[in-house]
RNA sequence: GCCCCCGUCGUCUAGCGGCCUAGGACGUCGCCCUCUCACGGCGGUAACGCCGGUUCAAAUCCGGUCGGGGGUACCA
């Protein structure tokens, strides 16, 4: 306002006419580059063939390559592609954590690791009317077990904190008074009413702001003054088109037509989410910004800002963007958050593995190999190019993550388990906290039973519950024992009590051999219903682990006391 | 409406002009193993949205079309 508003063309330098907005020197408005080379980054490989005929310049963590610029483009950013990288998660705690949200933290994490960067964790919560601290809490919460450590970050701090919007106000007011100082922004006094009802007059394809304000005059300033109105800031649009080299899609390019002047700020000065965004990306360095394709209609203006924030001299230069795709719910529809599918942290208390989740959410858009899709963390972070990253959306199917969590369940060593297992055995009361000698000791010997049955952690209490359970505690499942315990049932278990009353040694090849001999062979039943009544006298229930090692662990005493209570 | 993104089995994907009568995984179906459950093993099912063009050759490149999604805020 007081300030002189220099042409902003003019400003940097360019001829408004041959200005291109791209900042890695792409030409103009075209998705066809006539072959000219340009600056691939780190994109493995020509994907899309049309959109890349440069030398494939393969997974390099720093790739020098310049683009070229022509002659009009004077801004002196520096290469992106030439600097550590430093990429960021930066969600808002507003509601239960997503996994879409853990699949873009993975793939940023897995970035930053593939190419030895920094992975920056920024708490986005400058919307006051909807951030929780449950929210906040549970995200931390979640990183910790998924195992995504961050460098810089909350609870960790860094060379930028602090790390939570909320807590960076001065550092928005300050970026924000530089530029509206410049002729980058400027002060709008419209209301909604009044640009709609333009729209409607003008007759305009493209919705949102008119540009009304932008060159106001100083009486017209002051007649909005007059009627006690405050103004908003809104960024200056160039004219002309705003491309990118999207990491995951290829060459993007924005006609600025489209993209109306956009505020930055409240009437009441608090910074939006446009504002900063941006300035916290450019103050931290973030060299990579990977995330959801929702925010891929806002690039542009970002675009347009770092240009403004590079001749402010608040950075020197404009980081490279890549859009991850969807992941989607049953039908079409972008996974919700009232789909109990989506909600991160009930993967864990479901008895998920964190490797099991990931591993799942790694491939919903990225793949290690052709014939491969069971692979560890470490291997991910080895294998991992977001020029690799598949652009189309995908479904979350529950099935399959239960399949690729079930395989890396079988990839742990049974002590892995049995200490993974521990707290849901200790939730559901089967063994104290802390663990007795005893039950510690038999937990040793028992879990080896069901390592390599059984698919979620949950699942491990049920299994082994009836060992554990003293004999006053025990209980048999009233719908397994109508069904197996029944007349024809009893006479079974009186059959195996006869024969297992005096064996020694307790063994399970000697309760075996004496159930075979008694109960098969004897009396000509076949296994499955033989053992099935036994078992469900002996375990409560009609799944159990393996019958004969069960009994041999669970102890001659109780397990003929427990045939004798199935009798009544 | 306008802008942008996306389009290979039901689902996730491999595919980078000839290795493709399109590979893997999940699901599903059948069989084997078997004391239940699970694991494991074997086999079957099933896809390049459509139309043009380029090429000796197209799932792959180009154009169009249709379909899906997102955006179009003083939300993020």
């Amino acid at each position: 306002m007081e300030h002189p508003r220099p042409d902003r063309l003019h400003l940097l330098g360019h001829d408004p006419a041959t200005r291109r907005r791209d900042p890695h020197g792409h030409a103009r408005g075209g998705r066809s580059d006539g072959g000219r080379r340009r600056g691939r980054g780190l994109r493995r490989g020509p994907r899309r063939a049309h959109q890349h005929r440069g030398p494939a310049l393969t997974g390099l963590p720093f790739i020098t390559q310049q683009p070229q610029r022509t002659e009009s483009d004077t801004v002196t950013d520096a290469p992106v592609d030439s600097r550590p990288v430093r990429v960021r998660m930066a969600p808002s705690p507003t509601g239960s954590p997503h996994v879409g949200l853990v699949r873009t933290a993975l793939y940023n994490w897995a970035f930053a690791r593939h190419h030895g960067g920094t992975f920056v964790f920024r708490i986005e919560d400058t919307d006051t009317a909807r951030n929780t601290e449950e929210s906040y809490d549970s995200i931390i919460e979640l990183m910790r077990w998924l195992g995504l450590d961050w460098d810089e970050g909350p609870e960790v701090g860094g060379p930028h904190a602090p790390y939570r919007q909320s807590e960076r106000g001065d550092l928005y007011a300050d970026a924000l008074d530089k530029l509206r100082a410049s002729s980058f922004t400027y002060d709008c006094y419209c209301n909604n009413d009044e640009v709609d009802a333009r729209r409607k007059a003008s007759g305009s394809k493209v919705m949102g702001y008119d540009g009304f304000c932008r060159e106001l005059s100083d009486a017209q300033v002051a007649a909005f003054v007059g009627e006690g109105r405050k103004p908003i800031v809104r960024f200056r649009m160039p004219d002309g088109s705003v491309s990118w080299d999207d990491l995951v899609r290829g060459e993007i390019t924005f006609e600025t037509e489209f993209v109306p002047d956009y505020a930055l700020c409240r009437a009441n000065g608090d910074p939006l989410y446009t504002l900063v965004n941006p300035i916290d990306d450019a103050l931290m360095e973030i060299t990579h910004v990977l995330r959801g394709e929702d925010l891929l209609s806002s690039t542009p203006r970002q675009v347009a800002l770092y240009d403004a924030l590079i001749e402010l001299g608040i950075t020197d230069f404009t980081p490279r963007f890549g859009h991850l795709p969807y992941v989607m719910g049953e039908g079409n529809k972008k996974l919700s958050k009232r789909d109990p599918q989506a909600h991160a942290l009930a993967y864990r208390d479901n008895g998920f593995l964190p490797e099991g989740l990931l591993n799942y959410l790694a491939l919903l858009g990225w793949a290690i190999a052709a014939d491969r899709d069971v692979f560890s963390l470490s291997e991910m972070v080895d294998a991992f190019e977001i020029g690799d990253v598949n652009a189309n959306p995908a479904r979350f199917d529950l099935k399959k993550c239960e399949a690729i969590n079930a395989s890396q369940m079988r990839l742990l060593s049974v002590e892995d388990m049995t200490h993974r297992a521990l707290p849901f055995l200790k939730a559901a009361g089967v063994v104290g906290d802390p663990v007795h000698d005893a039950d510690a000791q038999l937990l040793e010997l028992a879990m080896p039973l069901i390592a390599e049955r059984i698919n979620k952690l949950t699942e491990a209490p049920d299994m082994l519950g009836f060992l554990f359970a003293d004999e006053d505690g025990f209980e048999v499942d009233p719908t397994d024992a109508e069904k197996l315990l029944d007349d024809a049932g009893k006479e079974v278990v009186r059959a195996a009590l006869d024969a297992l009353a005096d064996l020694h040694p307790w063994s399970t090849d000697a309760i075996q051999t004496a159930l075979q001999t008694a109960l098969i062979d004897g009396l000509g039943l076949k296994p499955r219903t033989a053992f099935g009544a036994v078992r469900v006298a002996v375990t409560g229930r009609r799944i159990s682990p393996p019958l004969f090692e069960s009994m041999e662990l669970l102890g001659h005493d109780r397990s003929i006391g427990r045939l004798r209570r199935a009798l009544g």
